[in-house]
DNA sequence: ATGAAAGCGCTAACAG
DNA sequence: CTGTTAGCGCTTTCAT
């Protein structure tokens, strides 16, 4: 390639990376070098001199999660403007299995590390840090992150729930949630407010709940719901911890003949593509997904470039957004 | 690392990739070595060193689609096991970009690509060729593959809902879908099969249509039969070119008290983890993704290991699901 | 503005 | 079974 543009190698890596600092007649021949061959640079080659993967590794459940879908679109696009290529790693509802995952990726060289919640396994935090990679944790708070955070408290969703529907008169709340372990602490949150609102007590606060495998589906929503209407037929609302379980909710109460929200109000959360648009409209918690996604590229690019962050923890918040559901 | 363990760094490589030619004693010593030190070996040398790097690159529409979870799923875990890390790309429903994905993915030298779709820009074929990367094109059928090939014909699809339909006696069938090109082969299969069939004139062979931007939503679907309604009352059937249009065509019938199937017929595709608990419970066509993962990893791993492939096009096919809805 | 030399951390190839 | 040597294709550093 650099023989066939009669430059030195190095000029061809200028011309790809600082085209500001070679010469125009120069840029021209070897850009036209490099089109007539089909030469595309070998980044394995440039990562190991450099030290500059231009990778970043992120880390997820599930790539195929709806509810992320913005967040991990907003961070593709907005590394790709950088100039990183984003690569995902899946591992799954379970509990602790991204350990497993950590060596691979960190075998790549990433210049930044993207995880879905907060990590908790102590040799995995080590190593992270031992690696000396940007990480960035998202979808959840804690006053304690690895380096860097963007994300949101899913305890005071569940306590936002609580109040709203308090406000809206109901007294007799109950749950669907999936058993993955943010969904859980949103019933918790849930749970917590209810007492302090006196409409459970705390000696045995815990609420109707019907606990479904992750990631929730329509149909354990049905299921939910006609569990909680054989056990509690008394409740007067729902909160589920995905649009999903709640669309499940909304068709099984129809199929009984249960008025929502006149008898039982829906709340669902994720804001999904057809909350707006079921019957009813789905009441739901909407997270700024695009806005983590743009932040954590952006912390990690700063920290990539030698830049320190001024503030490292960002709390996106969240919002309810009130439909016919609720 | 090598001098810690008091051994050579071909040793420690050794240990790593090819256990069984050290001696057991040295490779106690350098495993031990590798765990107190939390040495991760770096993938960029080793691939640059071996040109073998590892990673397969597999160019998506969305990662977040339900439709391909199970077949990303089982790519990766193939993989997985094989010793390869899979990265995704997305392309977006668009019509041409995959090939601005190319060059950043053929930089990093990936041992193969998986392709959603078939590739049709010429650049793009032969930039993929010049590369000569195990390429794998998937979801769809074609006589002249890049190089391999696991997928079913989108026009069979359309065919045999026009004749399952057909065979329930329903006559006056139309179609809500979603932009994109695979859907689109769907409807024409499926028109074409009407025009055989005699329920559409080879003249006006065009059946009812409403079509939606990809990727398709429940909202769409609404949208799609309430206007296939209005503009023909009289038809008896609609096929959605995906089980959330569909979702979305059931509700509007309910919500206008139109019969499903009575009335209206209603056919799906994708047989996502939805289509069993609607109400209805929704006839759709299912495809066996998990098999098309399966099968595109199992034929790059086989070229990438320099064995030569049997047979490089495989037609996995599709069945009918029947349910409540059709 | 361009180039020469050295080296990133690993593995292929060949010894021994 | 283990080591030596060379080199993968770039970029860094230092010259010019």
């Amino acid at each position: 390639m650099a023989k066939l543009a009669g430059v030195a190698p190095i000029t061809v890596s200028r011309v790809l990376n600082a085209p500001d600092s070679v010469a125009k007649e120069t840029l021209r021949r070897v850009r036209d070098a490099i089109d007539r061959t089909g030469y595309v640079p070998n980044l394995l080659a440039g990562g190991l001199a450099s030290s500059r993967s231009r990778l970043i590794a992120a880390v997820v459940p599930t790539i195929a999660s709806p509810v992320f879908q913005d967040t991990w679109g907003a961070l593709t696009e907005t590394f790709a403007n950088a100039g990183y290529q984003v690569t995902f790693g899946q591992t799954g509802y379970g509990d602790a299995p991204e350990d497993a995952l950590l060596d691979p990726i960190i075998a790549r060289r990433p210049d930044g590390i993207v995880l879905t919640g907060i990590m908790r396994s102590p040799r995995a935090r080590l190593r992270l840090l031992a690696a000396g990679i940007p990480v960035c944790e998202t979808w959840d708070l804690t006053p304690t992150p690895i380096d860097m955070l963007v994300g949101f408290s899913h305890e005071r969703i569940g306590a936002a729930v609580a109040e709203y529907l308090y406000a809206k008169g109901r007294r007799r709340i109950a749950v669907i949630t999936a058993a993955d372990e943010r969904a859980r602490r949103r019933a918790s949150g849930l749970t917590a407010a209810a007492v302090r609102l006196g409409i459970a007590t705390a000696l045995a606060p815990q609420l109707p709940t019907f606990m479904a495998p992750a990631p929730g589906t329509l149909g354990s929503g049905r299921k939910g719901l006609a569990d909680l209407l054989e056990r509690h037929p008394a409740i007067d609302a729902v909160f589920c911890s995905s649009d999903m379980l709640a669309l499940g909710a909304i068709v099984e109460a129809q199929a009984r003949g249960v008025p929502v929200p006149d008898a039982v109000a829906m709340v669902g959360y994720g804001d999904l593509n057809f909350a707006a648009d079921t019957i009813p409209s789905l009441t739901t918690v909407s997270v700024d997904g695009p806005a983590i996604g743009r932040l954590a590229a952006r912390l990690i690019i700063e920290r990539a470039q030698g830049r320190s962050v001024a503030d490292p923890i960002v709390d996106v918040g969240f919002s309810i957004i009130q439909r016919a559901s609720a």
